[in-house]
DNA sequence: CGATGCGTTGACATGCCTCAACCTGAGTGG
DNA sequence: CCACTCAGGTTGAGGCATGTCAACGCATCG
């Protein structure tokens, strides 16, 4: 759990390359991914067959792995580390639709360009298959072909729900919902209070939540006045109330939520 | 164009009938649909042979064609009407995730339960098939997956476009935007200035946007109040001078945007 | 005629944004 | 080793847009 940390040589290789294509954030829609890398899972699906045994490609931080816009010919598959995806707007905002965690994979649901750019927020290691070889796997494995259908049907729900999050949520929700997202990728960070990662930025978790940088650091040291939460710098987070952060999460996320969506 | 204004006979069939499934709103993201029935449509796709060429049912305006979490049974494809999409909340809060408009299907997206209430806004013609004639046709007919999954994607940019409107807008252009969508599938209401319906009531429109009725009302008769729109009763609008309304859009809306999703 | 559902408008409170200052740690160069 | 810079983060003061609460209008319906 060194991403914030890790200093990575460089990143040549994915250096303004464009490729790959999105399909958001499947992200919060899974439940009980432990671990903090994809090996860790243990679900021995579609993807290695998909994006083969071959030593992961890096990304240092900030490095674009696709543009918005540019030709859709990759999808990703993200084995370690944090990416954010976002679009730019003429007027120069901002919106990071989603978060990308190790085991997502991105650049199923489009159709010829990328809908949005992804950008590593830690250094990234990431697998990466030719959007042919994806049509080639649909068109013979039928099964595969269900996979990704179930796949995009979570993703859909994923960013319905994420729309749920921004409608008549008061920033303190929204914060602390998105706080136990991030928190339940880590065991033990809920129900043990064990210190996890926030890799993202202020500006990320703003622009995702469509509420300023300022907004956002004043609810967390609320939080952590409040004794919710606890902060080692800015990315180090412990969760020192879980009911009483579950319940200012606005009882949806403590029960139903996820269920609801399944 | 009398869906508001229809005093149906009743909705006896629709009644508290549970079954379909739904896809949301694939609604805004299709350009050039034109017509207020779906049989306006010149495209000859799928679903005539998916659903037949029964007569339609029928559904009392505010009768529920299904509801969120039971069993999706059935497909639906809106024929004539329009009907909104919700999900409530344990606190008592709705959520409009969308409407659906003529031509739009319903039911594709979810797995075994439907995620939320389908409602007839107006009167509404419809549609069924079972979600078996579905899977068969899936099975059997190797380019009506391939429409599906294109509509899946189609769907999946059409939350996302919702969820960039939710983010960081303030709630002029929520509406305006709003406006402009529901314009954009009256033929002329746009180009011409002609009177379109906006059959959902004020509340609807507030729980899609994630504001209050007062500030939609509020809005909606500043917009009149400067010339941008005019009204006719609730439901009846009228563009009275695209360019500005355009302009208070954003201009994402004018241009790009549809073209971005594409 | 009153009841009801929906819409409109007003007065007021407040939560979030804006603008601005300052902090903190890391990198850099002398 | 220190000074400097810079990016990211935190905190404060003040304003405004939107939510809240409340009254009223206006159709429809029994």
């Amino acid at each position: 759990m060194t991403t914030t940390s890790l200093r990575p040589s460089h990143g040549d290789i994915m250096d303004r390359t464009r490729s790959g294509m999105l399909l958001a954030g499947g992200d919060y829609s899974f439940k009980g991914r432990g671990g903090t890398t994809f090996e860790d899972r243990a679900e021995p699906d579609w993807t290695s067959e998909m994006f083969g045994a071959r030593i992961p490609e890096t990304a240092a931080r900030g490095k674009a792995l696709f543009w918005e816009g540019a030709p859709a010919e990759h999808i990703f598959q993200i084995v370690e580390g944090v990416v954010r995806l976002f679009r730019i707007f003429p007027d120069g905002r901002r919106v990071v639709m989603g978060f990308a965690f190790p085991g997502d994979v991105l650049g199923i649901a489009v159709k010829d360009r990328y809908l949005f750019t992804a950008e590593a927020v830690t250094p990234v290691r990431m697998r990466r298959a030719s959007r042919e070889r994806l049509s080639a796997q649909l068109a013979e494995q039928p099964q595969v072909a269900a996979i990704i259908f179930d796949r995009m049907r979570d993703e859909l729900c994923a960013v319905q729900d994420q729309m749920l999050l921004l409608l008549c949520q008061a920033a303190e929700t929204r914060i602390v919902k998105f706080l136990v997202r991030v928190a339940r990728k880590s065991p033990g960070a809920i129900e043990h209070g064990e210190e996890f990662e926030l890799p993202m930025l202020r500006t990320d978790i703003a622009d995702h939540l469509g509420l300023t940088m300022e907004t956002v650091c004043r609810t967390m040291t609320k939080l952590r006045r409040d004794g919710l939460i606890a902060m080692r710098g800015p990315h180090k987070i412990q969760i020192r109330n879980a009911r009483r952060l579950l319940e200012a999460a606005g009882r949806e996320e403590t029960d139903d939520a996820d269920e609801a969506w399944g």
